[in-house]
DNA sequence: CTCAGCTCCTGCGGGC
DNA sequence: TGCCCGCAGGAGCTGA
């Protein structure tokens, strides 16, 4: 489930869960996702308070009064499920009657107050490292990141600056964490759709006028999958154990050889593989 | 520096 | 039914 619209859905669902509460024990079941946990993670996550919940491009950063941030990437199958915690319309009451513990759960997180949160990734492409607060924009995952698409510093100069001479496509700049951080492929062709872009144009030969447009998709298109919860794909829960919506607006993404749903276009979705993974777009209204 | 290809891993759906 | 293949929301690493 992760790109930037579902990590923050992720991030917007464990917050009340675990913000401000103290994690009374960590059930670490395996010695590492992507890369070994770090050492002694057990013990340096028991009895840490969260602060605060925290999201930079798909990682969600848990800052801990231990002075130390959490770092969680959901890799491409990693999801985060909350058991235990009270309705809101319940104040102060947890149940505790959680599910059983599902293949594939890696960590475990028992909260203070009750709740339990699993990290739970087949894939295990997922990551999860502990670094100091003071320096964690210099770990490694995250020092090379650009900017936030829904941030100040993102824009059409920002990509006439990271495009110019490039001719690579757009679609192969736009996947690259360092030009723009958070976009994943179902936004990438989802925001190249909407500006009218070919996927394989090169990078470098679009002008301003329609860098301006592709910086514009960009940020509605993550706004609008953010309100709608992400998108749930093979029936993807989110934290909260609620589907995203946000796969019933997909234009392209996964609809090749469907209608172009342009009002007034003939055109049929197309698949083609780039650098290895699929690019869905209408090859009437994408130059 | 840039770029394409490979890699990690499990699960699912389609075709035979 | 079972088996085999391709494909999947990511991204680091390698070598040209």
């Amino acid at each position: 489930m992760p790109e930037l619209p579902e990590v923050e859905t992720v991030r917007r669902g464990l917050a009340p869960a675990m913000e401000t509460v103290r994690i009374d024990r960590a059930d670490i079941r395996r010695a590492g996702l992507r890369w070994p946990f770090p050492a002694g993670l057990a013990e340096r996550l028991n009895g840490a308070r969260v602060l605060q919940l925290r999201r930079r491009s798909k990682y969600i950063l848990a800052d801990l009064d231990t002075d130390e941030t959490m770092l969680l990437h959901l890799g491409m199958s990693g999801r985060m499920t909350v058991s235990g915690l009270a309705a809101p319309h319940v104040p102060g009451r947890f149940h505790h009657d959680h599910p059983a513990i599902e293949k594939h759960d890696h960590v475990i997180l028992h909260m203070a107050n009750g709740a339990r949160i699993a990290f739970n990734d087949p894939r295990r492409f997922g990551a999860l490292d502990l670094r100091a607060t003071a320096a964690i924009d210099a770990h490694p995952l995250l020092a090379s990141l650009g900017p936030e698409p829904l941030g100040n510093g993102f824009g059409a100069a920002i990509l006439a600056a990271r495009f110019k001479g490039r001719k690579s496509p757009v679609k192969a700049l736009l996947l690259d964490q360092r030009i723009v951080a958070g976009l994943g492929n179902i936004y990438v062709c989802e925001a190249l759709f909407r500006a009218g872009i070919h996927p394989a144009r090169a990078a470098g030969r679009i002008g301003a006028a329609r860098l301006e447009t592709l910086a514009q998709t960009i940020r509605a298109v993550l706004t609008e999958a953010i309100d709608a919860g992400g998108s749930s794909l093979r029936d993807y829960r989110q934290a909260d154990g609620n589907l995203g919506y946000f796969q019933h607006n997909f234009r392209v993404y996964d609809r090749a050889d469907s209608p172009c749903t342009t009002p007034g276009c003939c055109g049929t979705v197309r698949r083609i593989v780039q650098s290895g993974r699929s690019s869905y777009y209408c090859p009437a209204c994408q130059r």
